[in-house]
DNA sequence: GGCCTTGTAAACAACG
DNA sequence: CCGTTGTTTACAAGGC
């Protein structure tokens, strides 16, 4: 499919992050290193000459562009007067030359660099009325040109896109979207790239004019002038994914770019302690310049992303359900764009249990615990669904230290319930500890740290903290020096959940007869959820999801994470637990009573998201690095 | 329907 | 006294 290109463009986005996405990099709200572009193994790769190549083309198109634009007026004629050469507000938020070269080149990937001058100019043939032709024959010159040499780049075999792409270059984006972890990594790009670059100014294009005929400028009016209200329609505007609905906000502030102490503006997290506070903050840092207006143009594309990649998981779930024999129910929810006009894009509550086969047998038939799934999409409107009885995690899916690695920006940041019991949670906090040990108040910081969930109810979730850490035996409280810190008894934790077999035919028995009648039980949804969010997260992933996979007979797991004692069974390190512990952990078979109640079917996902194998086998080695 | 797991609430004790 | 930590019990919801 064509996904597989594209996701393997993108995958050098993906890369960039794996810093990033690593557990352990919590730099929380400090200094973040904007701009290490990952490419610290000075090798050139053919991407990189594609991006330096693509850099040419886009400077050459721009000089291009600009020689010619400078006759033009915008359409409402306000550009500001500082930069020797104007440029209309229109173009500077629309195109490419908001930002450098270079900076695009940093931000987003060629492919992502095609598909947005294509869209940039979709954009503009909506927005400028017929007095722009001439400016859009321009721009297309300028896309032409990049096509081109794109294509020459292909030729010469530097570049692996198909010549044919570049009609289809926005597919190719939307099917490759982007992790929030991406997305993150795009805002700090952004930022980075800027900070760092503010004294080289904009090479004469002042973008901070504002723009009365350019809708999705209203955007970019995040501006200092402007009070916090027009500011939170902007914000919506944006369909931040991971500001969902704001309900819950309120005790943080009425502001949407501020919640928890903390500047919520992409990439920033600046620390405030008040509203005013967070107020001078965003007109002095977020001011209307080229920088606000180029992080709010990504944010509109990574909106753009995620509602067309969410679109298009709709139709694989669908393809899915149909080929198992599952009534379709209404495919209508799948084959409309998720977002309809106006309306706030995140609607995938609305989508996925509509999506989701409507259980006719049961009305009861919970659909929750997939809409509290990790995936972005699922970011909203979870937070008030009241007490979750049940995490599709834990037995049926999503490795918490993989899930965690990919979308630790965005649990930190969206208000989404973790889709792990509170075991595995606190599992993964005491074992991502450097010694494996926390003492009771580092773990509610885990918590409230990973989790933006968890910074409110915490009565409730640290009673639920202390009371699983009492319940369950594989917590093991040890008395320090100091204190006392809380250990994982990995023997313990696995005997609670001893790997089962993996893609038994019998699982994939259960779960077609499962889905027989159209009752999806929970592993049905969490695979489906799972499956959805590990190819919308790491797209880095999906090209090898197929190919990769099936190969590790016994993880078969429904919590990943015990992957990463695996891991540290090998390098072992880890002086709460020794490596012989860590080593039988996965295999120890005891007291056969609690092993008989464990007829869960984890093994599922083994057999939907073979991603999810490599996936831990990537996100563990960054874990084991902190 | 029974059993199990999980989440939530709450009472209570120990401790600083 | 108060807050934190830790234990325990009870109950509800959901899955098997």
């Amino acid at each position: 499919m064509m996904v597989e290109s594209a996701t393997e463009t993108i995958r050098t986005t993906g890369s960039n992050q794996n810093g990033v996405s690593s557990l352990s990099s919590q730099s929380d709200g400090g200094g973040r290193e904007g701009g290490s572009n990952g490419d610290a193994n000075g090798e050139i790769s053919p991407v990189d000459l594609l991006h330096l190549q693509q850099q040419q083309a886009l400077q050459a198109a721009r000089q291009f562009l600009l020689q010619q634009a400078t006759g033009l007026s915008s359409p409402s004629s306000n550009e500001v007067k500082q930069s020797p050469v104007q440029v209309p507000v229109s173009m500077a938020m629309m195109t490419p030359q908001m930002i450098t070269p270079q900076q695009m080149q940093q931000i987003l990937s060629p492919p992502q660099l095609q598909a947005l001058l294509q869209q940039q100019q979709a954009l503009m043939l909506q927005q400028l009325g017929s007095k722009q032709l001439a400016f859009q024959q321009q721009l297309i010159q300028m896309q032409q040109l990049q096509q081109q040499h794109l294509l020459t780049l292909q030729r010469q075999g530097l570049v692996n896109l198909q010549p044919s792409q570049g009609p289809v270059a926005i597919q190719s984006l939307q099917q490759a979207a982007m992790c929030p972890t991406d997305l993150q990594q795009l805002w700090k790009d952004v930022a980075g790239v800027q900070s760092t670059e503010e004294a080289m100014k904009h090479e004469g294009l002042d973008l901070s004019t504002n723009s009365s005929n350019s809708t999705s400028f209203t955007a970019a009016k995040v501006s200092p002038q402007i009070p916090p209200h027009p500011l939170a329609n902007g914000q919506h505007a944006l369909h931040t994914p991971k500001r969902d609905s704001a309900p819950h906000e309120e005790h943080t502030g009425t502001h949407p770019l501020y919640g928890h102490g903390e500047c919520k503006w992409p990439g920033c997290e600046a620390l405030c302690d008040d509203m005013g506070q967070f107020i001078k903050h965003l007109n002095n840092e977020h001011a209307l310049d080229d920088r606000s207006t180029a992080q709010c143009r990504v944010q509109m594309q990574v909106v753009q992303q995620l509602e067309i990649q969410l679109a298009k998981e709709s139709e694989r779930l669908q393809a899915m359900m149909t080929h198992l024999h599952m009534r379709p129910s209404e495919p209508k929810p799948f084959n409309q764009p998720v977002n309809g006009p106006g309306s706030p894009s995140l609607r995938d509550s609305d989508v996925y249990p509509e999506g989701l086969p409507h259980p006719p047998t049961s009305a009861a038939t919970p659909i929750t615990p997939l809409r509290q799934g990790p995936s972005v999409i699922s970011s909203s409107s979870l937070h008030s669904v009241g007490p979750i009885r049940r995490r599709n995690s834990e037995k049926y899916c999503t490795p918490i230290a993989s899930e965690l690695a990919q979308n630790c920006e965005f649990y930190k940041n969206a208000d989404v319930r973790p889709p792990f019991t509170y075991a595995s949670l606190i599992r993964h906090a005491i074992l991502e500890a450097p010694d494996h040990q926390l003492t009771l108040n580092e773990i509610y910081n885990w918590f409230t740290r990973m989790f933006a969930y968890f910074r409110r109810n915490t009565a409730t979730w640290k009673n639920a903290v202390r009371h699983n850490l009492s319940l369950h035996k594989c917590f093991v409280r040890v008395e320090n020096v100091k204190g006392a810190v809380w250990t994982v008894d990995e023997v313990e934790y696995q005997k609670r959940r001893p790997p089962k077999m993996t893609g038994s035919p019998t699982l994939v028995k259960n779960m077609i007869s499962g889905l027989g009648f159209g009752s999806l039980n929970a592993n049905y949804q969490a695979a489906l959820a799972e499956s959805s969010l590990s190819l919308l997260n790491s797209p880095t992933l999906v090209s090898n999801s197929s190919a990769a996979s099936l190969n590790m007979p016994h993880v078969g797991h429904d919590d990943v994470s015990s992957t990463v004692e695996q891991v540290n069974s090998n390098g072992s390190c880890s002086p709460g637990l020794s490596p012989q512990q860590y080593g039988h952990q996965i295999h120890v078979k005891e007291e056969p009573a609690e092993l008989e109640e464990d007829s869960r079917p984890v093994s599922l996902m083994a057999t939907i998201t073979p991603t999810l194998e490599r996936d831990m086998e990537e996100d563990l080695p960054t874990e084991e690095l902190e």
